[in-house]
DNA sequence: GAGTGGTCTAGACCACGCC
DNA sequence: GCGTGGTCTAGACCACTCG
């Protein structure tokens, strides 16, 4: 006997793939379970936990595990380091400084990062290439009220993405992805053709609630996020 | 004393953040941890496995527990029913639905979907109004192979996605997203200038192996999809 | 009030993977 | 070999929430 708590959330899901317990339906209580598949509760409990994190049950004190009547669906997308995304591809990557200045955040970069009137940014633009291809556009705002240290970082040879690993220990993040058309400049260096439609992601870094960095990273054409779920 | 894992997540996590304990530095192991909090190990243990499954640290047995390196960035996102995601933001829920017939599969949905030539699907097109402004556009197929009910299915005043919910008991999905930019159709539908760049995610959806449903959903101009992690 | 999931304990055995 | 995480047990108390 002695059921892991891997076979007993395999069992699970299977009752519920095909149908036995159905959307909507009450799953027997842990103790019961944990009777049924002779093992101790804890275990049945994890695979419970599981299944709900899963989004596949809905658990309630006292009312008991239900089937999800629509499976929340989640999916999860690894945001890797554009370096590792690129080498994993097995393409190999180049780095490449547009420009880079340090002065007063404009307006919309404040509202972004929610940063007061007059303060100092570091401001970078730069190129990821996989292989020779432009594969990606970075336009980078970090908050020297916060990282002083980024007024005087060397960005020439690697990107500041790795410098802020390295220096930043460990951050919170706000994320949105849209689609946005090449301007003239991102036709450019994407090269790609004015008006072409583009995977766009903004990324807004915090740390203890203050804001390390707003990124815009913006994809060459054809860019596809993918995963599973 | 008697710290819950919770306390013990975050003050772990706290050291991290703090500089206390940096990246790729080992942190003690679960028996010390345990002694050092008062509580039992398998208390440690469910915070340090959220740690890792949060991609805060990474774990290997014999070698011992490390911040990681680089942060394994992930997001989260939740796909609701699009019903449910205009609802949640205060808007009225309308739908429309613009064709459906049922004949065979082209060649591009066949690739997709992994189906053999000649299968029979059925194919939907409808809108999704966010009080009187148009949404998302979705352009479904499905697999009669596996679901010949959709065959006879009535998609006049509701759309496929809520008709499968309650008729598929539970699936895998493969999504993507990427950047499109508007024909002559999609700009009409979705109240846009033909060549718009617009959000467009593709789910491709799996029963057992075999492909159920494949759908293109295109947002309305400007349309973001966040998160936070 | 009573049943359910949420959590904790103290102990145990095992499998992996460095040395 | 042997230390580490991975997992399981049998029991316990608690918190929430439904009726």
């Amino acid at each position: 006997m002695t059921a892991t708590y891997r076979e007993i959330k395999a069992d699970i899901l299977g009752r519920i793939t095909r149908g036995e317990w159905k959307p909507g339906s009450p799953i027997p209580a842990e103790r019961e379970l944990a009777e049924a598949y002779g093992s101790a509760r804890a275990t049945v409990n994890r695979a419970m936990r599981e299944l709900a994190e899963d989004g596949i049950i809905e658990r309630k004190r006292k009312a008991g595990s239900r089937v999800r009547l629509a499976p929340l669906r989640q999916a999860r997308f690894d945001i890797p380091l554009v370096r590792r995304e690129i080498e994993d591809q097995g393409a190999a990557y180049r780095y490449a400084l547009v420009q880079s200045e340090v002065g007063r955040a404009p307006d919309w970069v404040r509202a972004r990062m929610g940063l007061p009137a007059g303060a100092k940014v570091r401001h970078v633009v730069c190129l990821h290439f996989a292989d020779a291809a432009p594969y990606q556009h970075e336009d980078r705002w970090i908050n020297l009220a916060v990282l002083p240290q980024a007024r005087d970082a060397d960005f020439s040879a690697s990107g500041p993405n790795e410098w802020l690993v390295a220096h930043v220990p460990f951050t919170e993040a706000e994320i949105s992805i849209s689609a946005t058309a090449a301007d003239a400049g991102l036709a450019a260096h994407l090269a790609c053709a004015p008006g072409d439609p583009l995977l766009q992601i903004e990324r807004c870094t915090r740390w203890n609630g203050r804001a390390v960095t707003f990124v815009r990273l913006v994809h060459h054409r054809g860019h596809r996020m993918t995963a599973r779920y």
